[in-house]
DNA sequence: ACCTGAACACCGTTCAAGT
DNA sequence: ACCTGAACACCGTTCAAGT
C-alpha cells in the first residue's frame, strides 16, 4: 500500500486509489483480465501507465484492491432479522459471494489470484465463523467450514465463468467434451450423464454443492 | 493439436510433444508457472521458442497437456478390489487428485487455468461418476457431485500451493492475516479461530471439507 | 507532489528462409 | 520436415527529469 502523504501540496492529484480500482473493475468488465494491462488501465484514465506506481506498487496489488472491491457487501448478506437458521445464512453468504464474483467479468479469476485482507474480505469470513460458532459449531470445525465453503463457491464460480467465455469452455466447451467422449467411446458414466454435465444451469449446480456441504455441516454437528 | 504429419521424412526431430510436457513440467517444478516462459523452455530443449509452435499451436495448449499429464493414474486410484463402500472410493479419487496436483510445483494453477479433455481427465472424471451411480445415485446426483468434489478440491489446493509459495501467501501469510485481525480489532470469530485459519495442516482442512461433502451424499441419498 | 518520457528486460506468436 | 533468425506487437516496472 503506497497511499502518498497526506497534505495535499503541489498539483492536485488526477489520480488516486478509489478511481484507479474503479477505472480497472470497469474496464475489466469490458475487455476481460487478459486485457486489463496497466498501459491500457493509465490510457483509460488519461495518463501514463508509470503514473499508476505512485498507487500502488504492483499489478498484484491493485488486483488485490479490485478483489476487494468487487466483494464489498456480501458481509451484510445475513438474514432480516438473524432469526433464519444457521444453514440459510451460510446458505445467504455464499449465494452472495458467488453473486458479487459473478457481477465482473472474470471475477472469481480476480479473486482467486488474490488474497486480500481488506474489511470486505474479512467481513464475509468472520461472519460466515461467527453464525457457525454461534450454532455451536467448534472453533476447529467453524474455520474449516469457512474455507469449504470458500474453495467450494470460488472454484465453482471459476469454472462457471470460464464456460461463459468464448476462447475456453465457452458454448464450445459443452461441444468438445461430447465429442471427446463420444469419441473415445470408453466412458460410459460420461456418456450417461452428459445432459447434466454439460447443463448451463450454473445455480443448480451450485446449489447442489452447497446443499451438500450444509448437509454434511448438519450431521457433523450430529 | 498440432501433430505433425507421421511418415517421417527429412531430419529426425529433435523435439517432439511428450518430450516437451516432460521438460515442461521439469521447468515448473525448478522455478513456477510466472517462470516458465516459451523462450526458457525452448531454451531448456537447446532449441528457440518459435520452434515449439510445431507441437502445441499456442501456449495454452502446452499448459492443456501439462495438466492432463499431471493427473495420470489418478483415475486408477480405486479400491483394491472394489470391496469398498463408495464413500471410501469416491474419498481416495479426491485425494489421488490433491496428491497429482501438489507433486508438481503451482500444479493446481496450471490445472484450474486449462481445461483438458484427454483420458486422465476423463478417465477420473468417469471413474467418480461411476462410482457414485453404482451406489444409487441419480446421474444428476452424480454428474453434480463430480463437480463440486472438483472443484473443492482444485479450489483447496490452488490455496494450499499458495500458502507455499514465498511472495504471496507464505510464511508471511499467516502473520498478515494476525496483524489485519488483531489491528482491526473488529472481527471477534476470526480472532478466536486464527490459530485454526493460520494452520498449515493442509491435510486436516482438506479431509474436513471431503468429509463434509461425502456426508452431505449420503444425506442426500437418503 | 505528481506525472511524463523513455528506457530496461522481457513476453507470445508468426513466418520467410535455410538445411 | 524441421528448425533458425528476426521481427511484430506488446508486457510490468523503474526513474531521471519536468512542472
Amino acid at each position: 500500500m503506497s497511499t502518498p502523504s497526506s497534505p495535499a501540496r503541489g498539483r492536485p492529484a488526477r489520480l488516486n486509489q478509489a478511481r484507479t480500482v474503479r477505472t480497472a473493475l470497469d474496464l475489466l468488465n469490458e475487455s476481460g483480465l487478459d486485457a486489463l494491462t496497466m498501459r491500457r488501465l493509465a490510457d483509460a484514465m488519461g495518463v501514463q501507465a508509470g503514473a499508476l506506481y505512485r498507487y500502488f506498487a504492483t499489478k498484484q496489488d491493485l488486483l488485490t484492491a479490485m478483489a476487494e472491491h468487487m466483494v464489498g457487501g456480501v458481509a451484510d448478506a445475513t438474514g432480516p432479522a438473524g432469526d433464519d437458521d444457521w444453514s440459510e445464512e451460510v446458505a445467504r453468504l455464499a449465494r452472495a459471494l458467488r453473486t458479487a464474483l459473478l457481477a465482473h467479468r472474470d471475477g472469481a479469476r480476480v479473486y482467486a489470484g488474490t488474497h486480500s485482507t481488506g474489511p470486505n474480505t474479512l467481513g464475509f469470513a468472520d461472519g460466515l465463523i461467527g453464525v457457525l460458532r454461534a450454532a455451536g459449531f467448534s472453533d476447529g470445525e467453524a474455520a474449516r467450514a469457512l474455507y469449504t465453503v470458500s474453495h467450494f463457491t470460488v472454484g465453482h464460480t471459476l469454472e462457471e465463468q470460464a464456460a461463459l467465455r468464448p476462447e475456453d469452455g465457452g458454448p464450445a466447451n459443452a461441444g468438445v467434451l461430447r465429442e471427446a467422449v463420444v469419441e473415445a467411446g470408453t466412458y460410459p458414466h460420461l456418456a450417461a450423464t452428459l445432459p447434466v454435465l454439460t447443463s448451463t444451469d450454473f445455480t443448480a449446480h451450485f446449489e447442489f454443492g452447497l446443499r451438500l456441504l450444509l448437509d454434511g455441516l448438519r450431521a457433523v454437528r450430529r
